[in-house]
DNA sequence: TGGTTCTGTCCATAATATGGACAAGAACGC
DNA sequence: GCGTTCTTGTCCATATTATGGACAGAACCA
């Protein structure tokens, strides 16, 4: 499906790119992006050291570990309209943020990662904030992207979680695992996590789809995982369901 | 300065995506890439198509031309703390816009590019809304490219002109003009441009500098020209000066 | 001290990106 | 209608370019 040849140089360096991407502020080592891809170290380092020299990626002084550089935003200021889906999804992440009372976010998919594009906080007292606007996840280690792979063809979310494999380690999770979760998933109409990624929640997720039956986004509810029992999973589901309908019918018209 | 080797590719793909991300929204045809790049056609089709596939560039359906990507956003996403610059120039910019009535740019440097990145619409009724947040343009066409130049040293700033020869024809403008202008806004202490880039205004800019002396921004004010006769261009000038050096101040604590 | 991580560099080699040449479509003039 | 000039897209032999195995230094730990 996308035999255009003749770049490899190119292909390698936004792979690159996209790892640092999940590494946010904080960076990541080189090593890490050399386990990450696949690459020599040879041609991450060049890389890395080429996108340094053209502003696209930062090094850390103290760390040494490299970053999203300043001059990406830059270029993306070029493209400055928001996406129709945040427009849409706006009004329903209000309502269900007051109905539910626990952090919501929105996430969407962008190759074979989730990236949370929006998020409102609830008015209970303990809220789960570990998940932050701009991260960026594999596909299949939060339940917004089980969700995601549940709704889309099974045979492309199997061939997204393979691509993923060496990654879900640093997530301690592993491809039959995540599968499994996409099939229950599947079973229960909603995305479920017992155990979120951080200890002691749990989280719960829609898939909004686009006219043409492909997944555009989820809606996640987290909260601590004694706040989420049976019967009010029940209700919170219910809520983010029938939101979630009404955002597929805004990008649909 | 920048012999790093072995990424021909990964710096023509990036050369293709600043020319693109020059265009904004409207695209950029694949004659014009060719043009200003200076690279063959069938170079410039195959890094543009890979970019596609991997959804860095889109084209758009109607025109054919080719234009920055979403995935480009969401790239930047990972970096998301809003400048020093742009914090520090805020209570600047609302003064000076307050004061003179007319709109306000901030305007940095981006390569050999300026990239505005803030506006203030003053409350004369008639403005100059030209340039939008995320224009770009080759650095030495617009008064706050001429003032950034101005800024550097003389043989820095005369390369980046030569560099940009090739694309100052779309302006119709060319680097002994460019030179001229660079050299009065020395002379005078700050960039003007009688005709602005749109018939009948007319632009002031100052430069701020970081405290290592390197140029970190423009302030500019553009008014229809008959606002801003001797008397006033004087008085306005006088005022971005006084808050220029404000801002410096700040980004230098 | 030796062992284990990490990062950085060299350079002969193979694989890759290159661009001249060709083709075909679109817009314009007449 | 037909030529002219613009555009975009594709092929493929070629040589330029990116590659990665091997080596080396630095930092950390026991």
């Amino acid at each position: 499906m996308e035999p255009r040849q003749g770049a490899q140089a190119i292909r390698r360096a936004l792979a690159v790119l996209r790892i640092l991407a999940a590494g946010r502020e904080d960076g990541v080592p080189l090593a890490e992006v050399v386990r990450t891809t696949g690459l020599t170290r040879p041609t991450v380092h060049r890389i890395v050291h080429v996108l340094i020299e053209e502003g696209i990626v930062e090094r850390h002084e103290r760390t040494g570990r490299y970053a999203i550089g300043n001059q990406v935003p830059e270029l993306a200021l070029a493209r400055p309209r928001p996406s129709r889906l945040l427009i849409a999804a706006n009004p329903s992440l209000q309502r269900a943020s007051a109905a539910i009372g626990d952090t919501l976010f929105l996430t969407v998919r962008t190759g074979n990662d989730t990236l949370c594009v929006d998020r409102r906080i609830g008015v209970y007292p303990i809220q789960v904030l570990s998940i932050e606007v701009g991260a960026r996840r594999p596909l299949g280690v939060s339940s917004a992207g089980v969700a995601i792979l549940a709704a889309m063809p099974a045979q492309e979310a199997r061939k997204i979680v393979a691509a993923n494999e060496k990654r879900f380690e640093a997530y301690r999770t592993d491809v039959a695992t995540v599968l499994g979760e996409v099939t229950a998933a599947r079973r229960l109409g909603y995305g479920m996590r017992e155990i979120g990624l951080v200890q002691g929640t749990k989280s719960i997720s829609t898939w909004i789809k686009t006219p043409d039956g492909q997944p555009a986004a989820a809606m996640t509810v987290s909260a601590v995982r004694t706040r989420l029992g049976p019967r009010r999973e029940q209700e919170v589901a219910e809520i983010l369901l029938r939101e979630a309908r009404i955002i597929e019918q805004a990008i649909g018209g």
